[in-house]
DNA sequence: CTCCATCCATACACCACTGTATGGATGAGG
DNA sequence: CCTCATCCATACAGTGGTGTATGGATGGAG
């Protein structure tokens, strides 16, 4: 041992997700975040072999939080599958997560090797939504459409820049829920 | 007049399209859109005042078709409301339209004057959409709800990379679709 | 043929960022 | 107090873009 890691490998990693989060792949870059955490790149490149080291490890780290973490909430705090169907849908698409699984998203439209993680992170999503409905709805190609419809709502609703007259998006949101989950 | 125009406004404007649907705003970039045309940078700054210029322009170029030229098209064609929905939302994600829709919906995240410009769009997509659904659903909240849904599963799907198992993506859409338009 | 608006090439100054090389600081273990 | 792994600052060369200035080409109108 030695000094005390002063910005170790995570903060770097930390830093770039907000990055990500707020301005996509492309503002990920090693000069500005270095004087966001006040600092030079000096230690960057100690930690890291290049920028595309720290994206890589910018997504193994977001790989682990968006899936495993959040279903493991979801089950421990118990409830019937209505109950998690929401509570899964407001852990995943928190605050803090929800940015950059966004920009993710558009990511993974240009680049094929964060596409695959993507496929990855959805499938376990996926998978545990179909648990969820086949609860309550015995038709499986019916499950998979409500899934599929639930997914593209909760994902979408962020992509739609639609008003909706006298309701408002919650409330459309409420109704849309309702008649998936009925 | 004077000599034909040889790489008009009109090209740049294409180009810088091709790029935002290939790669983001951050991609259209002026010298690899000369190189790309064959010609240098040059010319283009004889036809706008700098990148900014050509951002704008490239929008209000979108702006056009993705409303009013694809109504147009949806209407002269005929048939009855789930038939147009249908075909409404082939014309606004076809091809050419759906990669610049799908970049302009993430840009918008980040710049307030592009999120204004696609509120609009979407607004006038969101009341066409309404108005055919209202043919064949009374109440208007569902009439909401459903209308979210569709739009919400016409721009989610191309962002969610779940597999479905033994069933296709086709067979999937083909279900909830026709969950929407019971 | 000449003129002139239109369009393009070239060269320049500038900027932001990347990755490398090198020489410190810093502070816990010995 | 010395040492050594750890972390950081600085300087450098290189890359790829921006916007400006300037001097041509080009080809239809007159």
């Amino acid at each position: 041992m030695a000094a005390p890691t002063r910005t170790p490998r995570s903060t770097w990693i930390e830093a770039g997700l907000r990055a990500l989060a707020a301005g996509g792949p492309g503002a990920v870059r090693v000069e500005p975040l270095a004087k966001a955490l006040g600092v030079t790149r000096g230690g960057f490149y100690w930690h890291f072999k290049d920028r595309g080291a720290l994206l890589e490890e910018m997504l193994d780290s977001w790989e682990r939080m968006s899936t495993d973490e959040v279903i493991e909430r979801v089950e421990t705090e118990g409830g019937d599958a209505r109950d998690k169907v929401r509570r899964a849908g407001a852990l995943t698409f928190s605050d803090t997560l929800l940015p950059i699984d966004l920009a993710v998203r558009d990511w993974a439209r240009r680049d094929p090797a964060v596409a695959q993680r993507l496929r990855r992170v959805d499938n376990r999503r996926m998978e545990y939504a179909r648990s969820l409905f086949s609860t309550f709805c015995k038709d499986q190609d019916e499950v998979e459409a409500r899934s599929m419809l639930a997914f593209s709502l909760a994902v979408g609703k962020h992509f739609l820049a639609a008003d909706h007259g006298p309701r408002s998006r919650a409330d459309v949101l409420d109704a849309a829920t309702r008649l998936l989950l009925a």
